[in-house]
DNA sequence: AAGCTGTTTCGATGGATGTCGATACAGACG
DNA sequence: CGTCTGTATCGACATCCATCGAAACAGCTT
């Protein structure tokens, strides 16, 4: 613990799905099939109990970012599964990841969670 | 086609997941693992392409509800395989479907698609 | 360089899930 | 009552997925 600044490099993958793009809600029209698919993965990527909670405990965690090593204790889970719901997660395009010398930090998108949010919007008095 | 009120019988199950509970978004606190266990049933409830179609269509069509009827003939998929799906949604507490006489009617339930859209709620000016 | 810690990737495996055809159930209509 | 249509359930099957231990990779420290 001696550098001040430490390198950052982003650990992140290309993000297999674009975060921003058009969305609008669930109830205004059907929704076509590319989009469901796309939709689909970032719904699947929530679908897990420890995924959730590893989204919440990074975004609700001290200046919007986490500490895999953070992560790790909360479960009672081996290193490389969490490290595998992480990237899961990623591929979403739910977090993004970066290296800052020995460990990696997580932080939440917010673009994403806006639009997944906006989707399931109601119509305004329905 | 002569009567005019037919009898309504709900065909909603016991909705495995109750819809009214408090939500507050992922980046107040963490999730607690038995709160992440129910959401993650809804979030993987929408995580398939066709029943995030089913949703959409059944949110977007005329009165905010569709028969199963209209549905089927949408996707390339068996009818067994609609109604599969459609159970999946009710178990999630995202519809509730109701049989008017010969048909059957599936409906979203804003409260629950608002609770999801709360969850996932930003922090004021993050 | 050598060793140590943190994180990811790789293969394997048991269990969950999407899909189907066959069958059963519900209501309408002769 | 029998039959027809719409919908749900059942059983089977192929595929996907969460999890693990082992191994590889990254970077620090001595």
């Amino acid at each position: 613990m001696s550098k001040q600044s430490l390198p950052v490099v982003d650990v992140t993958g290309p993000g297999d799905v674009d975060a921003d793009e058009c969305c609008p809600p669930l109830t205004s029209e059907p929704l076509g099939e590319e989009r469901a698919v796309e939709l689909a993965r970032v719904f699947k990527a929530m679908g897990d109990p420890v995924r959730l909670r590893l989204l919440s405990l990074i975004a609700s965690n001290q200046g919007g970012e986490a500490c895999v090593c953070e992560l790790t204790g909360v479960f009672d889970l081996s290193g490389p599964t969490i490290s595998h719901h992480l990237k899961v997660l990623r591929e979403a395009g739910l977090i993004t990841g970066e290296r800052r010398g020995t460990w990696v930090y997580y932080r939440v998108v917010p673009e994403r969670l806006a639009q997944v949010s906006t989707l399931l919007d109601l119509a305004p008095t329905s």
